[in-house]
DNA sequence: TATTATTTTTAGACTTGTCTAAAAATTTAT
DNA sequence: ATAAATTTTTAGACAAGTCTAAAAATAATA
């Protein structure tokens, strides 16, 4: 069993070692926990000791099978939590984070499964990343970002990189949802803002909202 | 804001303080905690200090307005939550106990009022005991033990006192469920078991099975 | 009421998780 | 390749919450 602390290790460990290659730094741990160094370190000799990390002094961490097992666990619940704040308890998606971050913790295999169960086994959270399966698997999507297109292509949009709670109050604003069909009309040059097309609606986006957004490619009509 | 220590001593305390007069004694809470009487003494201290308990050296604690107000709040979700495990996601009665002591402690004001709604505003949690509303009232409803019936008397089952997963387990096997009216029907002197009619069907419990169920009387048919 | 017995508190220690400050290792730059 | 900058680790300290063992207060009993 692992101790709350243990479990947002394991988690940022998990969520860092996505997009790293090697191991991860125990200065990236730190920051990503808002915590310092030498708590990191204390910690990952912890996680060590139980095999749920490789660690080298110096050399960075790993997750082991094990430890990515557990990591992934705490996601799948952080994420089937964020579904069912948002489709039974009308939380707005720019609201789940913060009490996903502590329904993650509860300890029940059959209340996840249950809660699966009765959320319908969705696959994506509200935010469009997907939840892992009972084994910590994560399904494969390919996507791109928006600042990525170019002009005249379109595709769906599918999640978004920053997920502050400003960030998706903004698009709440400009009415940017998940599912919905986005098409590059323009873009400048100057700033590489985008004239984009949503619904039936054009808008004007600048490259770091558009560099924040997730499309998946949309061939045909 | 309280830590979970914290939660849960104002919790055994509210609990304590309902069956007892007077200040509620060290040993009482320690015992209703599986802790020690110095543990017991140092978190008194504490929970003085910062003004949800009253607190006398050797003369026991008394929770003040606001002890009673966060202990009230804590018993609310944890039965709000019991009511959604066994409803939502077909829980049984003995299994949510666990499970509700973890959740209770998640920390979100529109968590438990959106609970709440989606729950249709339940006044019971599925052991028969009230919840807790908002401002930490209690629904005090007029409740007597099968065990002190006498024959012929007849009332609907509402609650029980113990209930340890075992009790509630043999309850099921017996087919005793809340909103059952229970009729005696014989009492036997040698031993207080209990004849009685339960649906359409004769049981007979021993007084030790009787002292553990509350009964709302049932006047009329 | 004096003496036991019980309850409660104090004193000191331990664990978990954190921190600061300083030392050691590694990386970067000249 | 040596010096400077950065990263990482160690050492020691602290807060929360707990424990054991002993002292103090209260309650029970003869």
């Amino acid at each position: 069993m692992f101790t709350l602390s243990e479990e947002n290790y394991l988690k940022a460990i998990y969520h860092l070692e996505l997009d790293t290659d090697g191991g991860v730094s125990t200065n990236a741990i730190a920051e990503k926990l808002a915590t310092k160094a030498s708590s990191v370190t204390d910690m990952v000799k912890k996680l060590s000791e139980k095999e749920v990390v490789l660690y080298k002094k110096y050399k960075g961490v790993t997750l082991t099978i094990l430890g990515k097992t557990v990591a992934a666990n705490v996601v799948r619940k952080h994420r089937l939590w964020e579904v069912f704040l948002v489709e039974k308890l009308n939380f707005s998606w720019h609201e789940v984070h913060e009490v996903a971050e502590q329904l993650e913790h509860i300890k029940s295999a059959k209340l996840i499964n249950q809660l699966d169960r009765f959320l319908g086994f969705p696959t994506d959270d509200p935010h469009g990343d997907p939840i892992p399966d009972k084994d910590g698997n994560l399904k494969i999507v390919e996507k791109s970002l928006l600042s990525t297109l170019s002009k005249n292509e379109s595709g769906i949009c599918i999640g978004v990189d920053d997920s502050s709670s400003e960030f998706l109050q903004f698009l709440d604003k400009k009415g940017i949802t998940l599912g919905k069909k986005i098409t590059i009309l323009d873009k400048e040059d100057f700033d590489d803002s985008l004239s984009i097309l949503i619904g039936n609606k054009k808008l004007s986006i600048s490259n770091k909202i558009a560099s924040n957004l997730y499309i998946r490619a949309h061939t045909g009509q």
